[in-house]
DNA sequence: TCGCGGATGAACT
DNA sequence: GTTCATCCGCGAG
């Protein structure tokens, strides 16, 4: 992504004096542990180029899922569909969901440790439009509010398992400088196992963040 | 605002 | 055959 593909589209959203400057993660600067990783996402921004351009939003909501966690699909072993689980921090790991909904994670360990982080929701910076077709024209505020409607508006599937999300590419996570948000912490959302543990963060206040109220206080 | 049920498909036991 | 970290539309309160 350059600036200059930024600029030339006239969306409001972004204006042409305030154009972001987008840096990707470095492998060196993420957390070490899972957690505190899975915090420090919190407003980040994802980057998906596409053919028809490219759309960008801020993380908002995510969970982590550690090795020693049986909400973890990492935690019975390596199988064909979890290996990039395994695959050093920072490398997406995408899978189907009940049928329906692909899940967009990104590893958190070393190589050959089974971790990760889910990415729950995002806030619509950029590429709006190309995200609501993606979307059938769904309201801005449930473009990718929810761990599914995110993936399917940036066109996420099992194609982009694996992908270095910190090497230059289709899908990346970088960081503008604006990531300072007041983050919240609860139990994690929808499971069945070790529902316990309040391993989902997300940004205090934000509209687009998914979840019951009482979740996001 | 909430909770429910159906749709959905691949991986695993 | 079972499991799964979801979405959507609907109806109750």
């Amino acid at each position: 992504m350059s600036i200059a593909c930024v600029m030339t589209e006239s969306l409001p959203e972004i204006s042409a004096r305030r154009a972001p400057r987008i840096r990707r993660l470095s492998r060196r600067a993420l957390p070490r542990d899972t957690v505190a990783l899975a915090r420090f996402l919190i407003g980040k921004l994802v980057v998906r180029e596409l053919p028809g351009g490219t759309a960008i939003g801020r993380i908002v909501e995510t969970e982590a899922y550690l090795a020693d966690d049986a909400a973890c699909h990492a935690h019975r072993g390596m199988t064909p569909r979890n290996r990039s689980l395994f695959l050093e921090a920072g490398h997406a790991y995408v899978y189907l969901c009940y049928g329906t909904s692909y899940m967009l994670n990104m590893s958190s360990e070393s190589a050959g440790i089974g971790a990760g982080v889910l990415l729950r929701a995002l806030e619509p910076l950029h590429g709006i439009e190309l995200m609501r077709r993606a979307r059938k024209g769904a309201a801005i505020a449930a473009l990718a509010r929810g761990p599914g409607r995110l993936a399917a508006a940036l066109k996420v599937d099992r194609r982009l398992d694996g992908v270095d999300l910190l090497s230059p590419g289709p899908l990346w996570i970088g960081c503008d400088g604006r990531g300072n948000l007041d983050i919240g912490q609860s139990v994690r959302i929808g499971l069945t196992k070790a529902a316990d543990a309040r391993l989902r963060f997300f940004a205090r206040g934000s509209p687009y963040v998914s979840g019951p109220k009482r979740l996001r206080p």
